[in-house]
DNA sequence: AAAAAAC
């Protein structure tokens, strides 16, 4: 029995209740109904996809796919810059009220754990672990020990960020947490999550959530809400997701009413904070997924601004899949005696189930490439292509749909309700091939992707991590195809490392760029990703390496 | 010589 099972013994009392923000609010002019029947066809788009309210296509070209390009730019505004300039009222947390963290209770058969057997269990399940009084990692789900309201929801054996995780976090410390893409992250912290707010006093009239998650894009933000909807409604724990390009009246309405778990983007947040429709005087666990990407240059003054409005004796939890050593000094400065758990190999690493083939091309060559690539393997299975601009996506995917691909784009410049969409047709599987920015690197979790294209390398390593993890998900096999061009040669050892740890064969055209090439780790984190100039004229000619053969790709 | 994140 937990001690803290009897907290909250009125779970009806809670309204349990969806929030309305999947699809696009009509309001918003979002893209019209699809009326389709049946699967289109490969290769010859006969689907009749919908214009949209204000712009609908020329009828030219093969089939009526809505207009390829930027719909929502101009309305939206600057972000960004203009967010940093907000200031919050100062907060003064000299008199908080002491709150419960720690309620791990090491089962019996933990407790019999030799150390012995702990290090072994570590050394087979690859866990590294920091930090002071670490607790051993359970084997089996039930010995978390999680409340019965949440205990009974089918899980046997924990991943091993799980394991390890989930006594971490239930002790109540600091959490760094690092494992690879599609390796149980989010329940890892949503499970002590919902444990922490069952054992704290009920919300009251005027209070904001207790646990907060900040995501750094919105459609990750909407995903991990789902999943908290998921496994929160057992206990009764409401959530809601603050995010923005989307109507502010009902997540304001969700905030007054009471939520326990808010999971949010940064920027509609602090918006919200600004207009006091919340705050952030009862948040006691804190988590920063997609950790060092909420770091990096572009969102650490939002995250300074929106940590500073929460008790400095909060639990703070950071997670996921790629942990550049620069990030380490600026994150620490968030955290108290944090420990730190590791899944794999400490360096940058990719998931061992997918494919990874890197073939060395010309920017000329790649679009006839692609499409050979295409017609190999399209059998309607899900096909996710990344370019590094906006611009470029938008030309990559016209490009295609001229040619006949059932081809969408999603990315930063695109209306929210068209973003939501896109995302909605290509998990179905109605619309096979999506083409993206980073936007959708991250934490994405659509299920059965055959395939990943890194059309353009992307920016910095362990964004090309986090994008070739969109595919081989939860066990399942996946491909990663990657365009390499000699303008990327300063990222060719470091690739090559990657590949390496994989176990993946390196195309010697790429081992070649990586001997001569002056790059090492890409320089610092938070300068990396733009200027340098790559290394030419240590390669010579046009070295496309012939892709593998059908049966070789999966 | 970028993406993302508010209105």
């Amino acid at each position: 029995m937990n001690p803290y099972d009897h907290r909250y013994a009125d779970p009806d009392s809670y309204r349990q209740r969806r929030s309305d923000f999947v699809g696009p609010p009509p309001q918003m002019g979002g893209p019209p109904m699809i009326s389709r029947s049946g699967p289109a066809p490969y290769g010859a788009p006969s689907a009749s996809l919908p214009g949209r309210g204000s712009g609908v296509v020329s009828g030219s070209g093969p089939g009526v796919y809505p207009p390829v390009g930027r719909f929502d730019v101009g309305g939206g505004g600057g972000r960004g810059g203009d967010l940093d300039n907000i200031s919050l009222p100062k907060q003064d947390f000299g008199n908080v009220v002491p709150f419960e963290k720690n309620f791990y209770i090491e089962s019996p058969s933990v407790r019999a754990m030799t150390e012995t057997e702990v290090m072994i269990f570590r050394s087979r399940k690859e866990i590294t672990v920091e930090g002071h009084d670490i607790p051993k990692p359970i084997r089996m789900f039930h010995e978390a020990n999680f409340p019965d309201v949440i205990a009974k929801l089918g899980f046997v054996e924990p991943t091993p960020i799980q394991a390890q995780g989930w006594p971490m976090a239930l002790k109540g410390r600091d959490l760094i947490g690092i494992a690879e893409t599609g390796s149980g992250k989010t329940l890892a912290y949503l499970m002590p999550a919902l444990v922490h707010v069952i054992a704290q006093p009920r919300l009251v009239q005027g209070e904001g959530p207790i646990v907060l998650v900040l995501a750094p894009t919105r459609e990750l933000a909407v995903q991990i809400q789902e999943e908290a909807l998921k496994f929160g409604s057992r206990a009764s724990i409401r959530s809601t997701c603050v995010y923005g390009g989307t109507p502010k009246g009902p997540q304001i309405r969700d905030l007054q009413r009471g939520v326990e778990i808010v999971i949010a983007t940064p920027g509609r947040l602090i918006d919200m904070l600004e207009a006091q429709h919340t705050n952030l005087r009862r948040v006691t666990y804190l988590v920063l997924d997609e950790a060092d990407r909420m770091l990096d240059m572009g969102f650490e003054p939002q995250i300074r601004k929106i940590i500073a409005q929460i008790r400095p004796d909060r639990q703070t939890l950071y997670w996921s899949a790629t942990w550049p050593r620069e990030v380490e000094t600026l994150a620490r400065q968030f955290l108290r005696n944090p420990y730190k758990v590791i899944v794999g190999s400490p360096d940058l690493k990719a998931n061992q189930s997918i494919n990874q083939v890197v073939e060395v091309v010309t920017e000329t060559e790649k679009y006839n490439r692609m499409i050979k690539l295409l017609k190999e393997m399209m059998d309607g299975s899900r096909i996710l292509i990344f370019v590094e601009t906006k611009k470029g996506c938008d030309h990559v995917t016209r490009q295609l749909r001229m040619d006949g691909w059932p081809a969408l784009s999603i990315h930063g410049d695109k209306n929210q309700a068209e973003r939501d969409w896109v995302l909605a047709e290509f998990k179905s599987g109605r619309s096979p091939i999506m083409t993206a920015t980073d936007v959708a690197a991250r934490g994405l979790d659509v299920k059965d992707i055959k395939c990943v294209i890194n059309y353009d390398f992307p920016s910095s390593l362990e964004d090309y991590v986090h994008r070739i993890g969109r595919t081989g998900r939860a066990g399942a096999r996946g491909t990663a195809f990657t365009f390499f061009t000699h303008s990327n040669a300063k990222f060719a050892r470091e690739l090559v490392k990657i590949l390496l740890e994989a176990g993946q064969v390196v195309n010697h055209t790429l081992s070649a760029m990586a001997r001569s090439s002056t790059g090492g780790s890409g320089g610092n984190f938070r300068s990396r990703g733009r200027g340098g100039f790559a290394n030419r004229g240590s390669i010579s000619g046009s070295n496309t390496i012939p892709i593998g053969s059908k049966r070789q790709l999966w």
